[in-house]
DNA sequence: ATGCCCCCGTCCCGGGGA
């Protein structure tokens, strides 16, 4: 089965892309971000007429997660533990065949410091949380999504560029590796253990005809589901196209 | 140098993204 996970910023805006996307049978399932749009105003009909279940977690302009799979998705649950006052929606969890898959939008965390530096690292916390649980299900969980972290110098273009960045900051980095430590495998990293590659370029300064990207979209594997691991990667083509997200889908094939 | 671009909506400017 292969995972994809993809910040399409905005489903309004990129639903051709995404429709496309799915009809081409390059993935079994998204994980989406950034909608920036209600659960009222998803596009249902666009994606029950290619045949496509849909489990949306919405917010009105701003986050909002989804998981798209012509599977069926089942036990599906909306938001993050930890915090009864967090009314950000960025994160949907759910089941689709016997895999734990995850969407995840983790907050950008700039300026910092401050308190949205501070709201990253407190969701982190949480994150973390949550993914200890579901390693103790032993069963095999997909967490994937935008994390907005660059985990190591290799990921980014510059790293001299994003000293200070939330994106690059030690703590948020830390935090990221912590998820490793425990037992999560990094699905790109342990298919392709070097060299730099990208899933996010800026839509300023030609940074896509530059090159100048990060890597901050991850599929992080419990060791049930790394050891069906058979293949994984980035997929740039979307990022190519006109009207395109500055994000791309990256993917994983879990062996059934 | 947080600007360059793109998305949204209290819609022609400003907030947020990264």
């Amino acid at each position: 089965m292969r995972i994809a996970s993809w910040n399409v910023n905005s489903m309004k805006a990129r639903l051709g892309h995404v429709i496309d996307y799915c009809k081409a049978g390059h993935t079994d399932v998204i994980l989406a971000q950034e909608l920036k749009l209600t659960d009222e105003n998803f596009p249902y009909d666009a994606f029950k007429e290619i045949g496509w279940n849909v489990a949306v977690h919405g917010q009105k302009t701003y986050n909002g997660v989804a998981i798209l799979s012509p599977l069926p998705i089942e036990n599906v649950e909306i938001g993050l533990d930890g915090d009864d006052e967090d009314e950000q929606a960025r994160f949907i969890q759910a089941t689709i065949k016997d895999i734990h898959v995850a969407s995840i939008y983790l907050p950008n965390g700039n300026p910092c410091p401050g308190p949205k530096f501070d709201y990253k690292l407190q969701w982190m916390d949480r994150l973390d949380k949550v993914a200890s649980k579901l390693l103790e299900t032993e069963k095999a969980v997909v967490l994937g999504g935008d994390y907005n972290v660059i985990p190591q110098a290799i990921d980014c273009y510059d790293e001299n560029a994003w000293q200070g960045d939330a994106l690059y900051h030690s703590e948020s980095r830390s935090k990221f590796h912590r998820l490793l430590h425990k037992g999560y495998t990094d699905a790109f990293r342990a298919i392709h253990p070097e060299g730099a590659f990208y899933s996010f370029w800026d839509y300023q300064a030609g940074a896509w005809q530059k090159n100048n990207g990060i890597r901050i979209d991850h599929l992080l594997l419990s060791p049930e589901a790394a050891d069906r691991l058979q293949n994984a990667g980035i997929d740039k083509m979307p990022r190519g196209l006109e009207k395109a997200s500055d994000h791309t889908p990256i993917w994983c094939d879990i062996r059934d």
